[in-house]
DNA sequence: ATCTGTATAGTCAAACATGACTATATCGAG
DNA sequence: CTCGATATAGTCATGTTTGACTATACAGAT
């Protein structure tokens, strides 16, 4: 019936069927593994909400197993219906390349309302930022089942944008250096 | 009081107030840059809801202005205020390199729960979804005040992360139809 | 005259997202 | 034995976001 969602729903609902794909979780699993792979924003009680309405839509199922005297832990589990989705969502997924937004190109459009020298120091900056996430990288503190492909995908595609957003800033803070009129005529 | 909000309010309020730093304008106006320019994906009742905000905050005016017995307009005008928090959130902003995260990057991740030629196959179009970007952006949509350095960079800047995402998915389609064992010995 | 497209200017109900908060259990250090 | 750290498992009030919708005005085509 109401299959009506948007490209940020998909996008959710494969993670978390993707997760449940590899094994039953409970709850604190689920977001620790969200937190650490580090591919979403998306924060713990809007996974707790989206894990009820894939229940709801009957594509997982919940389980609440009580061990030892520990507290209740509820246990989800993705249902047949919830492997088609997660078939589906991920073909459609991987077919299809998002467009590139990135945050902090809405400052480098009001570069001019700053004066040149201050607007070049900060970039500077950012180019220490980007270098010090490069640096960072070595350093993953990411889930001890490395070596699984998906994850090395992952991690190269993040380091090749790192990359490239550094390269591009660092010739233009050049470029910038040298003059804006080096900017009108653009070696292309 | 109440400066406390997270890193989208302040990249949101910078492009609004940015927008009105180039002039005054009604609510149309607004929406209709912030559509064209393409870097957010912020909608138009968002767009006036933070406008209002910025009102109470007393960091923008508005009016309702006249023309004509076509229907009022509203024009909202940055305040002295505004051109503070503007400066601020600017050279905050140009400082810092957000992390990058990549949608389709949690298709990746699940790669290996599609039989391998499916995959590839999906890549394979991703591939030319990005191609078929690539090629759009030689005629772009953009307001007439092209020449604006601003633009000229983000632009150029979406290119760059364009090209770093094709060569990447380009080479990982490569490496994967030459069997996944290359993956475990990279030549980096 | 009428119709179509589009510039114009928003509103609203409903869904969504999250900071802050509440609790209990286990374990190693001191 | 106590304290802090952390694994465990969420909830909730509050604020945010948006799809869908409502309207009027004008210009050019038919």
């Amino acid at each position: 019936m109401n299959t009506r969602h948007d490209a940020n729903w998909d996008e959710r609902a494969l993670l978390l069927l993707g997760v449940l794909m590899i094994q039953s979780q409970h709850g604190y699993q689920i977001n620790d593994f969200i937190e650490r792979c580090g591919v979403t924003t998306m924060k713990k009680p809007t996974a707790y909400a989206l894990l009820d309405r894939l229940a709801a839509a009957e594509l997982i199922t919940v389980e609440t197993e009580q061990a030892g005297n520990r507290p209740p832990r509820k246990v989800y589990t993705i249902t047949t219906a919830g492997r088609t989705l997660f078939q589906q969502l991920l073909t459609r997924t991987l077919a299809t390349a998002d467009t590139p937004i990135a945050q902090g190109d809405i400052g480098l459009m009001f570069l001019n309302h700053l004066p040149h020298e201050v607007a070049l120091q900060q970039l500077q900056q950012r180019l220490a930022d980007l270098d010090q996430q490069l640096a960072d990288r070595a350093h993953t503190h990411l889930p001890p089942d490395h070596g699984h492909l998906g994850i090395d995908l992952v991690l190269e595609h993040q380091q090749a944008r790192l990359q490239a957003d550094r390269d591009w800033l660092a010739a233009t803070i050049a470029r910038l250096t040298n003059g804006v009129e080096a900017l009108m005529t653009p070696q292309r």
